[in-house]
DNA sequence: CGCTGCTCATAAGGACAGGTTATGCCTCCA
DNA sequence: TGGAGGCATAACCTGTCCTTATGAGCAGCG
């Protein structure tokens, strides 16, 4: 029951030329350019990086030669980027802030038994929204080690319960008995397809029958999401596939295997890309509650209320 | 009048444990891990990047080690991600998909010259938006070499005007005469500031007198985001510090320098990590069109008209 | 039952990237 | 006119990642 298993997709350019590994210098040559944009200087971002001026020089350099761009413009007073390295550097800075997310999210698995924090979420919040809360948690606190734990809804319940952790994550309908709870955010599940679906370009919305009448591609019963759609069709969810993670019922869609129903924040990016695209629904409530959840009586104190506070908007 | 001018910072924990890309998995080994998790096999995954089998399995396994998680379970007919394993591939994509982006950007800025679509945007287009288009314009069309050139709405129309571009992208009020264009999205310029500011839990909104009367962080008179709040607000914006680009403009807001007005593409990522907040305000215009443009006539056709029908929801 | 085919693991060697120290040149400023 | 800070080059070292060659476990089939 653990996880991934992807149906073919015909997407991705695997193409000539090699991985992105060759063609995308590494994140250590990323994050040395982010220091040169902000300090001004290779020395100094050397030296904020630990390592020595001339091995910056040359990282720099040969980044430029690698991607065949003039990024930095040398003076022998210092060192500003150039406009396409300005252009650059904003990209690179996306790809460093995600792999801070990775960072502080392995941390996180990594550090299961001495933390000051342990946290249990459901699947959707630990992949979406935790990182980044974990990261903003660490720039205020940096020395709070959080522990985290991902599971469905009734597991995160029943680790506060056992104290096994302090402050839990949910996405469901109803909170546990013996739980108490505070909404943090609002989620909607929404129906996609892929942009050549004739549903793609419909601009009536769907009726909650039609929903119900067509065979979509479905994460398994027992899932949060799964639930919630279930609930607002009257259970009567007709399943084309069902599959075990969000992940794998996102590349069906996108390959076109029919429609499928997800969080907004499972698609966000893909609909930002077109490989997406959301249908319009009337008339079904797929709205659901995320909830920050702890032991009753047990309200968030030290590390659990700053993390609290932080994901409230 | 090139860019980045950046004041001083105090986030990011430069700590200690050295820099990220020595706690991070670098591009190949996440792109490694993806390919695994969608093939099941390390064999598979190996030959689809072009490497041995050996190589997969001994950078996997390094990366275990480096990370101290258990990512895949092997087995003598195939290869499963474990549970953790399967939350960290999700953040792995995050950071591959960042570094693809990427790639578009930078592969667009090379080619210079012999490219069969030639695009010119405005810096917050190429910035947030341009780099997601691309990706998406070579999953459908891989062979489609595009251009691009980035600098403010003045010089777009002009690249334009002088057949030195074949389409182009501007955020403004206006749209220069011997241009056609077309509306693709719309953005609203906000008020942001870092968290501890007071406006950061102001309920009531701001009107717009009262931000005429504060000192804003603020791009450089000329940029499109002046313009429209010089415009917004009859001429009366009052600068703290002018900067010349987004990115200054952000860190200084982020530093709790000030309040900013920023365009919502520019800060989604920074409010959704709280480290800045949305200030509500009233009575102020600062909505404004995306469009895409091109010279009278020439309506695009081929490359330009399948990117532009990816820009429009 | 043993062959064939798939899986993953291990061992030994080579290529290369990225780091270091040492040194030189340029420019600004006191 | 030093001195300080900035960048570049050269020579060398080391560790990482790749390769080829080989072994071993499990499945299906004649």
């Amino acid at each position: 029951m653990s996880s991934v298993a992807e149906p073919h997709q015909a997407d991705d350019g695997h193409g000539p030329g090699g991985g992105l590994a060759h063609r995308v210098p590494d994140l250590g040559a990323l994050e040395l350019l982010l220091a040169v944009a902000r300090l001004g200087s290779l020395g100094a971002a050397a030296r904020e990086l630990g390592i020595t001026q001339p091995a910056a020089s040359s990282r720099i350099r040969s980044m430029e030669r690698q991607m065949g761009l003039a990024l930095v413009d040398r003076s022998p007073r210092g060192s500003r980027l150039t406009d396409t390295g300005a252009l650059v550097t904003d990209w690179a800075r996306r790809v460093v802030e995600a792999a801070e997310c990775f960072d502080a999210g392995a941390q996180a698995l990594r550090s299961r038994r001495d933390s000051r924090l342990r946290v249990a979420a459901s699947m959707t919040i630990a992949e979406y929204l935790l990182p980044g809360w974990l990261l903003a948690l660490r720039a205020e606190r940096p020395d709070t080690a959080v522990s985290l734990h991902a599971g469905n809804s009734a597991a995160v319940a029943e680790r506060l319960l056992a104290n096994e952790a302090d402050l839990g994550f949910v996405e469901g309908l109803s909170v546990p008995t013996g739980l108490d709870s505070v909404v943090i955010a609002h989620d909607h599940l929404i129906v996609v397809t892929a942009p050549g679906h004739p549903w793609a370009r419909r601009r009536r919305p769907l009726a909650a029958s039609e929903l119900a009448a067509t065979p979509l591609i479905l994460r398994e019963k027992g899932s949060g999401t799964r639930q919630v759609l279930d609930s607002a069709l009257g259970g009567l969810a007709r399943p084309l596939i069902e599959l075990s993670s969000t992940t794998a019922v996102k590349a069906a869609a996108v390959s076109g295997a029919g429609p499928a129903v997800l969080s907004e924040l499972a698609v966000r990016e893909e609909l930002a890309m077109r490989r997406l695209v959301s249908v319009p629904v009337e008339d079904v409530a797929l709205a659901r509650d995320l909830r920050a959840i702890w032991p009753t009586g047990h309200r968030p104190v030290g590390p659990a209320r700053e993390l609290l506070s932080l994901t409230r908007g």
